[in-house]
RNA sequence: GGAGCGUUGGUCAAGGGGUUAAGACACCUCCCUUUCACGGAGGAAUCACGGGUUCGAUUCCCGUACGCUCUACCA
């Protein structure tokens, strides 16, 4: 009888989430929906030294925009609440008791002074089962000299006792079964002196009292792995433990680790999901979102960085993701992350959009730049013809913003070496034809102004690219005579007038 | 230093004892387009190295090298 599937994302809140954290989100909430299960956020907050002021909303408000909805959380609450380590600071010390009771713990009263002074003095220092012999712990402490310390409140740790040559092995859903000998792993600390635990009492206290099913997170875990193990084993029993899957890292693009907020700013792209700026320093860092990616795109980059369905396949949606996505296929080596393809999903999303999709948001973006629709059907007429060339939201900014703002800045300079008398007296003789009758389709444009060129004696294709610079301000978009017949007879007239006077 | 994990084109990657070793991004060339894009066609890999096993290894085994992560009263 397997038990439900519970997953969790347990992030701490000390900055942005970036997309590492993300990515793991992303994979729990994945094969949590794929089977049916519940997906858990619950808020790692046992250092208070690190805690960070809007940090915790700050997740929330990034798991809402990637449509990433947990199940139970301090902010959507749920069965097992509190959510927050901090408001649960009473649950763990007994755990570490009961350890300490079974001679599989101890107390430490070595102060940072002590462990400095020791690991500089021993190159390589571990406090394990050969130091701590050489320690102040109610190891080496006789019965008195421990309990004048206790009774004199004398601060201390309750650290983890492993017995060395041991092994402890474990069966990784990603990487298979992974050994270690417990000869090679240290006395962690459990319990810090604030009674606060550490990470890795608390991962395994909480996720029994959550009866998590399967604990995936970064690779960077792997190591202190075993002390989970171990603590699982003798608090809660082996057979009760989460399968866990350790995620493959995602490194910088360039050179090799991994990746990390300053590679963001070195390169020039964001890192965090969503705009953040740290109280402490006013760092401000922008967010994917702030840059223009739609959320669909972010999930859909994110999930192929680390695993493939194995298919050709490589735009999915949520509900796709949901129900291909398989741990088996996820990789094991870290993957560098590549802007540029980021990009392309962007694109092929925006793409794949319709107006009313990306409506709202384009108008914000609008607003900002203070560009007017004035007409709803002119917007999606022109959403459909400009959307192909957007690979960021923010380029709709400029690929449409003149088809609803005369354009303020004209690249003259496109057009300078080869204006001439001839050119002139033709945009002349454009403005009279087009005052008198304006056809008002792309076409019958077209074949207007063909038919002044052939009366006038030049070259239609010469005179394209000026209409086009006078009408949008620079050499792109679509079609000029679908843009002509778009913002109209006298917008279009009004632009060539104008760019006419600032040539002369 | 130690432990753990990893290694298929510049990047993401499929594949897996016998293949012309998929596909995508980026880059280059060409076509389409009298703009910019979209779209289409083409271009690149002795599968880290060395030993095995095998008729045959990129694929299995063992080493080596390289890389990464961890080695905090941080997660």
């Amino acid at each position: 009888m397997s038990k439900k599937v519970r997953v969790r994302f347990a992030p701490s809140p000390t900055g942005g989430l970036h997309l590492g954290g993300v990515r793991t989100v992303l994979y729990n909430y994945l094969f949590a929906k794929q089977n049916g299960g519940d997906f858990i956020v619950r808020i790692e907050d046992t250092d208070q030294t690190r805690f960070v002021e809007g940090a915790e909303e700050y997740i929330f408000n990034t798991l809402e925009w990637c449509g990433l909805t947990p199940d139970e959380s301090p902010k959507h609450g749920g069965p097992h609440a509190p959510y927050r380590q901090s408001e649960r600071k009473e649950s763990y010390r007994k755990y570490a008791e009961e350890l300490v009771a079974k001679g599989l713990a101890y107390y430490a009263f070595d102060t940072a002074e002590d462990l400095d002074a020791k690991r500089k003095e021993i190159a390589n220092f571990q406090y394990g089962h050969s130091t701590r012999i050489s320690m102040k712990n109610s190891l080496t402490l006789s019965d008195t000299e421990f309990k004048n310390l206790i009774d004199a409140n004398t601060p201390y740790v309750i650290r983890v006792k492993l017995e060395p040559h041991q092994e402890i092995k474990f069966t990784d859903l990603i990487r298979g079964e992974v050994h270690f000998d417990t000869t090679q792993v240290d006395d962690k600390v459990l319990l810090k002196a604030d009674g606060m635990p550490t990470y890795h009492l608390a991962v395994v206290v909480d996720d029994y009292a959550m009866q998590i099913s399967h604990a995936f997170r970064g690779e960077e875990w792997l190591p202190s792995a075993p002390v989970h193990i171990f603590l699982w084993d003798k608090l809660f029993g082996l057979e009760n433990m989460p399968q866990w899957a350790h995620l493959p890292l995602i490194l910088k693009p360039d050179g090799n680790g991994k990746l990390s907020k300053r590679d963001g700013d070195r390169l020039g792209f964001p890192v965090f999901a969503m705009d953040w700026k740290d109280p402490r320093t006013n760092e401000q860092a922008t967010g994917f979102k702030e840059r223009g990616f739609l959320p669909e795109a972010f999930t859909n980059m994110l999930a192929m960085l680390g695993w493939n369905s194995g298919s050709e396949q490589e735009l999915f949606s949520l509900e796709e993701l949901i129900e291909k996505f398989s741990l088996e296929r996820v990789h094991k080596g870290g993957a560098k992350f590549d802007f540029e393809k980021a990009k392309w999903f962007n694109h092929e999303w925006i793409k794949k959009s319709t107006i009313y999709d990306v409506r709202s948001t384009i108008y914000n973006l609008f607003k900002e730049h203070n560009i007017l629709v004035d007409d709803e059907s002119k917007f999606e007429k022109v959403f459909e013809l400009v959307k192909d060339r957007c690979v960021l939201l923010n380029d709709f900014v400029q690929q449409a913003g003149y088809f609803f703002q005369t354009p303020t800045n004209i690249d003259i300079t496109a057009l300078q070496p080869k204006w001439d008398d001839k050119k002139k007296s033709f945009f002349t003789a454009l403005i009279q034809q087009w005052n008198n009758d304006f056809a008002g389709d792309a076409t019958q444009l077209e074949q207007q102004f063909k038919a002044l060129s052939e009366t006038q004696q030049i070259k239609a294709g010469e005179l394209m690219l000026p209409l086009r610079v006078m009408l949008v301000g620079g050499k792109f978009g679509p079609g000029v005579f679908e843009i002509a017949s778009i913002i109209g007879k006298e917008e279009t007239i009004k632009r060539i007038e104008n760019t006419i006077a600032m040539l002369a």
